[in-house]
DNA sequence: ATTTTTATAAAACATATGTTATATAATAAG
DNA sequence: CTTATTATATAACATATGTTTTATAAAAAT
């Protein structure tokens, strides 16, 4: 039933994903992916009907990627987690999640909209935040997702301090949630 | 000495800018241009001796715009100023914004690292940060920076809350400086 | 008035890229 | 062993795009 198979699915997206890498997602073609295979573009279409079913591939890539970064988190503070699994994939990925932010508000934006009541539930069992309204509670939480993305983004852009390393990156990070939080307390008069 | 101009250097860089303003920098091409201008590509090739050196200009364009946003504020705050101007630009042009946050972290960066000793001497004499070490200092604009980034892309790519105005944008930039202003206050014990 | 210069248009050229068609050989089915 | 299937390579095709060439006409210089 023909000859056995020398070019995955898998190992398609692996060279698609590589060149999103180091060059960006619009620098793929499907010659440059047959190139890293040592391959001509033949495999690439018998595993995919055109480049905008390999782009869905690999962007569900990607999001396994992110998703993978998350799960290997577990300080048990959410907050802390989502930031460094951010900080992370905007440092060891920062071509691709410069693209993401950049091209698809789609991907980042259902992403979160998905988190965020699993965020608020978490906040509100946080001893940290108690007495706080959820309206409360969500502008602390968008304080920092807003922060968070700009943060993930210079990191993305080499554009911090250039003594900064990652540690450095979650202590302000973490120092900047102390100040939303504080500030919040003192303002409901605790 | 040959026919009247028709199609002037500016004319060319405002047909790029529009493109850039609508689809992306990317999607600038030689023949959009022309139609754009309801011309032949010629006119573009007497001005410019190539693609390359177009953007250049397309690029000083951008930013004497940035700029000029930037002199309209003079609120006398520069944190404020530099904050309202930054969003401004990120919602007028949104799909400029992302290119430049995505592709160039060079202007922004020159850019910044420009305004940072006339921001930290601004702050040295504002009042409220009286008492403030100029590492202090550094870190208290570091933060800003990051948050002001996080908030123009957020605004740039539409993911901030749906209700969310210009206003509402730029009373949660203030907030912020104050939770980053008053908790520094409090750790140094004021 | 003639010539020269040059802004523009139109077409051609070179290259890049997505996609499809064709040829080949390896494997399975009969 | 023969045939059918199919993974792969190669080449071709269509389109897009940067750039150059050629032709034309308008303005200036002579």
């Amino acid at each position: 039933m023909g000859p056995k198979t020398k070019f995955t699915r898998e190992q398609i997206i692996d060279a698609a994903f590589e060149i999103a890498r180091t060059e960006g997602i619009d620098s793929i073609t499907m010659r440059k992916i047959a190139e890293k295979m040592s391959s001509s573009v033949a495999p690439i279409y018998v595993n995919f009907k055109n480049v905008d079913e390999l782009n869905e591939a690999l962007i569900e890539r990607i999001i396994s990627i992110s998703r993978q970064l998350l799960m290997e988190e577990n300080s048990g503070n959410p907050f802390s987690d989502m930031g460094n699994a951010s900080l992370r994939f905007a440092m060891e990925y920062s071509v691709i999640f410069r693209d993401l932010v950049a091209k698809n508000g789609k991907y980042m934006q259902d992403y979160d909209e998905k988190m965020m009541p699993a965020l608020i539930e978490e906040m509100q069992k946080d001893p940290e935040l108690k007495g706080f309204t959820v309206d409360e509670l969500k502008t602390i939480l968008l304080k920092m997702r807003i922060f968070q993305l700009g943060l993930s983004m210079m990191a993305a852009n080499g554009s911090l301090p250039k003594e900064y390393k990652k540690q450095d990156m979650m202590d302000i990070l973490s120092s900047t949630a102390d100040d939303v939080i504080m500030s919040a307390k003192i303002r409901k008069g605790f």
